[in-house]
DNA sequence: GTCTATACCTGGATAGAC
DNA sequence: GTCTATCCAGGTATAGAC
């Protein structure tokens, strides 16, 4: 069959699924299988190793991650607006949150305690996140602190990701979302002058 | 021999550890039994399943967090003293912090994605801090807002741990660490008046 | 490129000697 | 109470037919 690597793909995307909802550790190739609907030995035409293939996802997160952010900084006014569609994913992805918390924060504990080797490369979902909070901080005028501004932000989102996915309890994400908006305006104010 | 259960409490106390460092999943019997220094065999002398030690050590934790939150209670001056306790725990254990996260909350995210029925006793830890700082913030004549206040200290460090575990950064809990003790003083002053 | 069959290992768990 | 021996399911990974 003419092949055009559309399976490679589609197990990528199964598997970016399946450590998201079941985590790394515990998805095996033949989870991944079942999703694809190929047999388990197809498997490595495609991919070598297990960590191959969390290589692949994560690769396919940062691409993604890039375009989304790119996307905001397009159609954010400003970059109090663009820093509001960053806080506003808590709410967006709200089902999913409670149910699995942050797909970045829980495979990043997750890859730490094993000290797997791709942990930079998890970390650095974290870090595109941080440098454009930083510039869009930078940008409100507020250079010195950009970047622990931007680290806070992170701080709380990973909070709320990880006690809401704790309790399952989607009321407290949208709670604690007002809390983030609020620190923001607050922030962007002190700014202002 | 006289084994006074002894044996037991040893591999309560190495499952604690190991789950903490290694997360639950990727540990396995072939290691508690390897730090324990008994047979694989031996351990179902004392518990029947892997399950049952999960149990046995998250009551461990209960019990263990319970004496200290009544240390903190008896040896705190005042309540914001008390919750300044609960703030340094980040600073007591920033090494272990830094690199495996916090065991509570990377406890609870775990059997979260894995829909594990031991969740609620996991939870039950997060619970105990909750509705310890409730009260202090409440003492602090904050009774309305006392739930919120508490959740969001919890966010806060879930936030924090989740961070330095990522980038291995111990200095950075350090600063997130003053900015709780600052929000602190700025909530205690507000309940001043 | 995809399949089936299979090798090999490690996981949790049991039986029975001591 | 602790051990050794062993079972069986499931994991990753390979070989080779199609």
């Amino acid at each position: 069959m003419v092949s055009d690597n559309n399976t490679r793909e589609r197990i990528v995307e199964a598997a970016d699924k399946l450590f998201y909802e079941q985590g790394f550790e515990y998805t095996s190739f033949a989870h991944i299988a079942e999703a694809v609907e190929i047999s388990r030995g197809n498997f490595y035409y495609h991919f070598k190793t297990k960590d191959d293939i969390l290589s692949a996802v994560i690769e396919r997160r940062l691409s993604r991650t890039k375009v989304l952010l790119e996307r905001w900084e397009r159609e954010g006014a400003n970059p109090q607006d663009r820093i509001q569609s960053f806080i506003n994913i808590l709410i967006m992805n709200s089902a999913k949150i409670k149910t699995f918390g942050c797909p970045v924060g829980t495979l990043c504990s997750e890859l730490a305690k094993v000290d797997h080797p791709a942990q930079p490369e998890a970390n650095a979902l974290f870090t595109l996140f941080r440098k454009w909070l930083r510039r869009q901080f930078a940008n409100l005028g507020l250079q010195r602190d950009a970047d622990a501004l931007a680290m806070h932000l992170l701080v709380q989102s990973q909070g709320v990701a990880t006690l809401a996915s704790a309790f399952h309890d989607e009321k407290f994400i949208k709670r604690e979302v007002k809390r983030m908006r609020d620190w923001l305006t607050e922030t962007t104010q002190k700014a202002g002058t």
